[in-house]
DNA sequence: TAGATTGTTAATCGATTAACAATC
DNA sequence: TAGATTGTTAATCGATTAACAATC
């Protein structure tokens, strides 16, 4: 497996999951052929083929491949069966919609705690999950061992967290907060910034073809 | 402007804007080089003179580029000096992030309404923006000319959301609902699935280089 | 001036696509 | 068998990078 994927494979490859996941029910549980994914898509066969073989078994000649067990293929490479640990740090509006969102356990995450410096609200539960006291980070993140951390605070307090989340052991960081974070040469940390999908979307439609599935 | 610009140089574009937006004030007043920028992302400096080449009116040899000016040509190419109305159709946890933001203001976006079809919460405000039925949609889009709109409501109801937004005259649909939504041909949807960006960002680390800034 | 930097033209590298043999 | 489809090898296309002249 993960015979070097490269970066274009890696961004098609939620589309094909997308889009097979999408399929009516006695599609499903069926075949589908590489040129039909890539007809729904609009993209090249070829390609497509080249892409699954990156993280499949493969197809048969005449039949295609079995959906089922590509939706699987594609979900084992992206580690959808995992239960890894992660922790949401801000637990204003943004961090209550990560901690009462359930679609994470499909993906193979379990947001296990909110941590936030509201005395008003640590030690109380949303959608059964703690919130804690922020300065509990350290020592929880390191009895169980969690690698992964959503920064949903405010941007002013945003840096702070990141270094008490690079200092609690947190080794990838999703940041929300629309500030550059400033962290040690192996930690990864991804911005999301949704004014900045917003412009794309409207102003360039980079997404076009990502997109429509027909 | 927009001299057909590539889907490579459009994702590094952001990139470069948050890198010159981070400098500290001094370095923002002054020059900038394309060498420096390259250096500071890991990148070649060709590739960077010719993504900014695309959006900006050019640097001077020996000084390189004005910082403030091309923070702003940047801008200017993603249109952060529009105000673009935008509205938000489901008033849960991650809806009311959206109206409470205060940073889409920055990129041209001007969040303008909240829409739930919940009537304890319709007719209230959040952060000064109204909350109304979700069957006033089209009336309001149609007379205020919305073209984007965002969704966070829970997936049952996310198809059915959508249709009335293509009906109330939306071109534009992020999507944070994890479903497939089916559009009409001109429609652009943007799906956002934070489940899938933390599975790339923990199991693939594709976004590393992007987000390094040293 | 000398040297740093820009922008462009040419070379290289890699990704996409076309052609085709193998398979069921 | 005939035909649809896979997977691979070769050709094409486009993006990145190297080389260099122009500029201040």
């Amino acid at each position: 497996m993960a015979k070097n994927v490269t970066a274009q494979t890696l961004q098609r490859l939620p589309l094909y999951f997308n889009y097979l996941v999408s399929l009516p029910e006695n599609r499903k549980s069926g075949n589908i052929s590489a040129t039909a994914i890539a007809d729904a898509l609009g993209l090249n066969d070829v390609q497509v083929r080249k892409d699954l073989a990156s993280v499949s078994r493969g197809g048969r000649p005449r039949t295609g491949y079995v959906t089922a067990e590509l939706i699987n293929d594609i979900g084992h490479f992206f580690g959808f069966e995992n239960h890894d640990g992660v922790i949401v740090a801000g637990v204003g509006n943004l961090g209550r919609a990560m901690l009462g969102s359930d679609s994470f356990a499909d993906y193979g995450f379990d947001i296990v705690c909110g941590f936030d410096c509201n005395e008003k609200i640590t030690g109380t539960d949303i959608n059964g999950k703690p919130v804690r006291h922020i300065s509990e980070m350290k020592n929880f993140c390191l009895n169980q061992n969690i690698k992964t951390g959503i920064i949903t605070v405010p941007e002013k307090s945003a840096q702070e967290v990141c270094n008490i989340m690079t200092d609690s052991g947190i080794k990838y960081i999703l940041n929300f907060a629309s500030v550059h974070l400033n962290v040690p040469e192996n930690i990864i940390v991804h911005n999301e910034n949704i004014s900045m999908t917003l412009a794309m979307l409207t102003r360039h439609s980079f997404f076009e073809k990502e997109l429509t599935f027909r």
